[in-house]
RNA sequence: GGCCCUAUCGUCUAACGGUUAGGACAUCAGGUUCUCAUCCUGAAAAUCGGGGUUCGAUUCCCCGUGGGGCUGCCA
């Protein structure tokens, strides 16, 4: 199977494109077929710089590569495939040769009318409360006058001759059996006045030729969807099968729009979502499996996907669910994985975390309490700075440490844990000679490690005291406790 | 206005004629834990309305209603 992703360069790449992408892929994959993505750039106005390698970057991140077409390769945009070029502005002779074709046959026509002229018509249309169409004005046009106008390079461009008594009909992979009656359906331009194909000709030629299997598209192209399947007709060429994914909706049910939501994939990125967390979310947006499974790899996916299980209306945009994925996502991460992740991050606040050959051990301890990697370096502060605990953080009313026995406290975790040999300095011994001077003073075990975990960290929420202590090291604890003992007697 | 699509908890969704309408997120209430998280248990929460068809409709059909898309020499 042969899938394609064809986005126009005109900005970033939506959240939409990616879930429609996503799909594309996923069904090319399990096919163990070709992934394509060709750029619609037919819009000269519209396109921005630097917007397809923003898009490619993007998709890059996600886990999305294509397999032909266009496509970064160390950092350049490439063109990749027998079939190409993927980038419609190189393409433009054959458009303008189908579209030749079209005119020879009698399937498209030469249209004069001024913009102006255009917008007249609608006006009076919507006026007389009539559909806004094109009128044929033009078509009644005789070849000889056609001719000479062209000649005298008066600007025109080609339509589409929509036959007004039959109706078109298609089986949407998604939605199921669909028709339009002609007369509904307006005259398209197929070729601007400056010398560009529309949209609509210009995939119809390209998904021939790059031998499209399924068109995977937003819900927005199903009205056009008859337009295409007349040119594929008149072209004397076998349509690809469409499937027509729904719109993703702000929370009020509106398209989802720059205004209301995050709608760049960048966006996301930027906030430090993990790509395997996005791609989860978007995947379930829409789709489901039809078991209770919720966490899918990309492997997962693509062994898992398929269009018939695609819901049929629009989906809320509700990022609310993302975020308890972040955090199975890095839960799940390998403990290694996540450190390597995290470094960054951390390094940028403490740069001896980059030299640091336990930075790994470390981690492992925050890896469950964070949802995201900016939360990170806040965490893990008492491990690179000397925690400055309050006396009212070492003493804790809901802990029954009060400020009378805590200098007791101190003093006995102080000589106590002094006590403890060095190669013997490990998560286990440490619990148990604290659980053994817990009840040996009648304390209860949180007594003794509140103020234990205060006085190390100086945080009010901290990973638990006996790896926090196991991870600093004897001296560091006991010089910790040190300065603790010093402060409440000040 | 016209054409087309669509409709289950707040959200994402399951149930493809027969279920106490299921799951997940979020919410709330408990529990585990030295704190915070994690984790566990439980609760509350939905078939848009009206007609049909059928022994029986969330499910099929029709009509409304709501929402969405298209209606550009944009894609």
């Amino acid at each position: 199977m042969r899938t394609r992703f064809a986005p126009s360069p005109t900005g970033y790449l939506h959240v939409g494109g990616l879930r429609t992408a996503l799909s594309a892929y996923l069904l090319a994959k399990q096919s163990k077929g070709t992934f394509i993505v060709r750029i619609e750039d037919t819009d000269r106005e519209r396109s921005v710089p630097d917007a397809v390698e923003n898009m490619l970057t993007a998709l890059h991140w996600a886990g999305i590569h294509p397999d032909e077409g266009v496509m970064l390769e160390k950092g350049l945009i490439t063109q990749k495939g027998t079939r190409g070029p993927y980038i419609q502005s190189e393409r433009l002779a054959l458009y303008r040769h189908h579209a030749q074709e079209l005119l020879k046959s009698g399937h498209a026509y030469v249209c004069f009318c001024s913009p102006k002229r255009l917008e007249k018509m609608r006006t009076e249309q919507e006026a007389r409360k009539q559909a806004p169409m094109y009128d044929r004005t033009c078509i009644k046009l005789k070849d000889e006058e056609v001719q000479r106008r062209i000649t005298s390079g008066e600007p025109h461009v080609l339509r589409l001759k929509v036959p007004r008594n039959e109706i078109i009909a298609y089986e949407d992979e998604i939605r199921g059996p669909m028709s339009f009656q002609g007369h509904t359906i307006d005259d398209q331009v197929l070729l601007k006045s400056d010398g560009f194909p529309t949209y609509h000709l210009a995939h119809v030629v390209d998904d021939h030729f790059m031998d499209i299997s399924v068109v995977i598209r937003g819900e927005e192209w199903l009205s056009s969807t008859p337009k295409h399947l007349l040119l594929f007709q008149y072209l004397g060429w076998k349509p690809p099968r469409y499937a027509h994914v729904p719109l993703l909706l702000n929370k009020d049910r509106t398209k989802l729009s720059k205004r209301q939501s995050a709608v760049s994939v960048e966006e996301y990125v930027q906030k430090g979502y993990l790509p395997e967390a996005f791609v989860n979310f978007i995947a379930l947006l829409g789709w489901n499996p039809g078991t209770t499974q919720e966490i899918f790899t990309l492997e997962d996916l693509i062994e898992a996907f398929s269009l018939d299980r695609m819901q049929k209306a629009g989906a809320i945009f509700d990022t609310e669910k993302l975020d308890w994925l972040q955090g199975q996502w890095i839960r799940r991460l390998p403990a290694a994985e996540f450190a390597k992740r995290v470094l960054p991050v951390v390094a940028e606040k403490y740069p001896p975390a980059s030299r640091d050959k336990d930075f790994t051990a470390k981690t492992r301890l925050i890896q469950e309490r964070v949802t995201f990697f900016s939360e990170a370096p806040a965490l893990l502060s008492f491990f690179y700075e000397e925690p400055t605990p309050s006396v009212d953080l070492l003493a804790n009313a809901k802990q029954k440490v009060s400020h009378e026995i805590l200098p007791k406290i101190l003093e006995e975790l102080s000589n106590t844990l002094d006590g403890v040999l060095t190669d013997e300095w490990t998560e286990s011994v440490l619990s148990e000679t604290l659980k053994k001077l817990a009840e040996g003073n009648g304390w209860k075990i949180g007594q003794v490690l509140w103020p234990l975990r205060a006085a190390l960290t100086g945080l009010p929420y901290s990973p638990g005291a006996y790896e926090v202590a196991a991870a600093l090291g004897k001296d560091v604890t006991i010089a910790r406790l040190e300065a603790a003992r010093r402060l409440i007697t000040q």
